[in-house]
DNA sequence: GTCTATAGGGTGATAGAC
DNA sequence: GTCTATCACCCTATAGAC
């Protein structure tokens, strides 16, 4: 993080991966504070600060304060949808269910705050993130819910709506992100404690391998 | 709703109940809004216009915004706990989970604005509501834990841990309050439509039940 | 209780020097 | 690319007439 740095490298070449990296260090620090106070609640000005840089300057590599909240929103979506991805038809359904459900508690470990903007998103209403639902997303969702409707069909599973099924999945071990705030006030513990996250774990596992005759 | 009023009635004793009912229809008002957009996002312009009256005529009835937020926050919260109430120790465990699931579902469908604002609260922290997490809402919840540990001693219910159970219960009831906007974008459907109700009613009853090997 | 007017502070975005 | 200065706007809250 030199201010000048040395000697008589091409400038051009280096401003160019230096600009990259501070569009990501905007895009973090955007990621922490969007996710604490919402678009509305969060100043550019914050950010900014947080980021290292002045407001007119992080306005230079992002043209207005909701074009960053796209970014950050798109950069969530990625990484959260991700785990969903490892779900394929050739698995075992008993561990690809497992796996699938530790690696969505681990997300929620890992960056709860990712979750957390999700979240808060989509509450409101996802005004900016609708196309993606309803596109992708949606897309997404019926080619794993085929898959668990093949292993029904050849009675690998119990006949549940695959729908309801990934919601399940998905409500629960967010809720372990979105909500700790809750968790935390009434159990004193976080899944920062490994014991608890491995209890999270299990029971969630436990939880959806039984609902599907599984266990 | 006359804005005169005819004839001698006392004004006084009219004027106390308009203003209660003012208060409210501000309250419903604040919801409508507080829940779209966030505490930051909203206006009190915005509130008073849908409350039918003026900006400075609502800070007659709320001193600040913030003080009318955390108005709202208790009121909604009140609600949204009402149905842990009703699990009683001298019920029938799969009755009274059975119950308490639908309990929570209807709420979902009939007060999905008031599930939305304490997911915000949550969310961001409950700086405004943390006191009244780590005090009734622990105490609550730990009352009815002991409840369902009583069963498990029992041999009523299988043995899990009971915050996770209650956790699992509220993160899949709500979640179709919450995301209803993800639901929709991915089934095309709702808790308006009858026939979803029902099958969320029974998905998350047979999860839950089948847990905790009532099924 | 209800209104109009306005004070007073903060913020998003732009202009322009370096 | 980065900064300072500034504009233009919105919004909370208050003052004071009715």
């Amino acid at each position: 993080m030199g201010v000048a740095g040395g000697g008589g490298t091409a400038p051009v070449r280096r401003r160019r991966r230096d600009g990259e990296a501070r569009r990501e260090t905007v895009l973090d620090a955007a990621l922490d504070i969007f996710s604490t106070v919402g678009l509305h609640g969060a100043s550019i000005d914050q950010i900014a600060d947080r980021a290292g840089l002045s407001k007119a300057n992080l306005l230079y590599y992002f043209p207005s304060k909701e074009d960053l909240y796209v970014a950050v929103l798109r950069r969530v979506l990625d990484v959260w949808l991700d785990p969903l991805h490892s779900l394929r038809a050739d698995s075992e359904p008993a561990d690809a269910l497992r796996h699938y459900i530790r690696r969505k508690v681990t997300l929620s470990r890992d960056a709860p705050q990712a979750s957390r903007l999700f979240c808060l998103e989509i509450v409101q209403g996802a005004r900016l993130l609708r196309e993606e639902l309803e596109g992708p997303l949606r897309s997404l969702v019926e080619e794993k819910a085929a898959i668990l409707r093949t292993w029904i069909a050849a009675g690998r599973i119990a006949p549940h709506d695959p729908h309801h099924l990934i919601f399940s999945i998905w409500a629960i071990t967010q809720h372990y992100a979105d909500f700790a705030t809750q968790v935390e006030a009434i159990t004193g513990r976080s899944l920062a404690d490994p014991v608890f996250f491995e209890e999270t774990v299990t029971n969630t596992q436990g939880l959806i391998l039984g609902h599907v005759g599984l266990v």
